[in-house]
DNA sequence: TAGCGCATGTAACGCGTTACATGATTAC
DNA sequence: GTAATCATGTAACGCGTTACATGCGCTA
């Protein structure tokens, strides 16, 4: 029954926590976040501006942020955000709690289930697409590493986890380039017998 | 403006197409196809049979599927789908179109970036976990390789494709079981000096 | 004067998950 | 009898995307 239990809107599940996650080191404003959600954090969990503008809202309404405006000089007002105690302790209650893995969906692996029945032509040409912007992406974070989490070993713990989380962006980068490779060895030798 | 353009409703980006790619090979049931998804192409696009009957329902409305009744015994009556040629047209048109990754999407790396403020201890455990199941994943495709996709090169079109799917996923999870050791091999040793 | 950066929103809609629901037959 | 397999659905809801909307100040 639970009568007068929580009215207010549940929050995203991860989303909510990512935001709170991006204001440990300090208070910020929605655009802001939107920035770092492109960037860093956002290379992990995107989000758009629409749907962080709508998480502020729900996450000051629930008391886990506390939000403050700020009047500038050339530039627009903005909102500036912080982690409230209580919003510190949800965010803790969250990282401790089991996470729950969400199989990747990926089109093109769908797509390679239509080989022999389908053109393989526009599948070898989205594959090389990919393996430009893996290439991109590997050579983004690579560079990361090597400016900012050399020698992860005398790291503070706070920028290990950061480190680890590149790593796996790097590893995951590595593996899909190579992936590439393989692919396009088996599928160009296709190109020439063409389909129907 | 387009009046009376379709009134019929979008339908799944992609797992309208899924299921066509799964009917590729004969007609099934959805009771069939939901087994379907819980393996082979579900290891890459799964989806539930609750997801699955509606999806049917509108693919039919479409005029992608046809369905056809069929009396059994001794077991309840079943509604089998072919794909049609209309179907067949839009599933080849889907193939050519450029596939968008999606940006895979993981608690695990968020709660990274907690590390130096939150207990380490339940994202050590997770990490364990993870091992594990990973491990039993590559298990599982190393097996389904070994027993059907041995020697990529002399396979058919058509289970090449299939092949290159099944690589990605071996690929995957070697990458993620070899990332779960590297990230161990940092936070164990954090467990000792323990939190606030 | 046109476009970009800063700054904040609303509305509609679709995909996916979770919970709930039914009912027959076969195997232990 | 009671659990599992076969077989098909409905309803509610939340997350995420897309499209739409506003308005100031700086630079080319």
């Amino acid at each position: 029954m639970q009568p007068f239990a929580y009215d207010l809107p549940c929050l995203a599940m991860a989303l909510s926590h990512a935001i709170m996650t991006a204001l440990l080191d300090g208070p910020l404003s929605g655009y802001d976040l939107a920035r770092e959600f492109d960037t860093s954090l956002g290379f992990f969990w995107h989000a758009s501006h629409q749907q962080i503008y709508q998480e502020l809202r729900k996450l000051s309404d629930q008391g886990w942020l506390q939000a403050r405006c700020i009047a500038q000089q050339g530039k627009p007002d903005k909102i500036v955000y912080a982690l409230t105690p209580t919003g510190r302790q949800t965010l803790d209650d969250w990282v401790a709690e089991p996470s729950k893995r969400k199989p990747a969906k990926d089109d093109l692996l769908v797509k390679l289930y239509n080989v022999g029945h389908s053109d393989v032509a526009p599948l070898v040409a989205e594959i090389r697409r990919r393996r430009e912007w893996h290439s991109g992406r590997l050579a983004l974070f690579e560079r990361i590493r090597r400016n900012h989490y050399d020698a992860p070993q005398r790291l503070s713990p706070h920028k290990q986890g950061i480190y680890l989380a590149l790593a796996a962006g790097i590893r995951q980068e590595r593996t899909s380039l190579e992936w590439c490779e393989e692919a396009l060895g088996l599928l160009e030798p296709l190109l020439r017998d063409a389909h129907p």
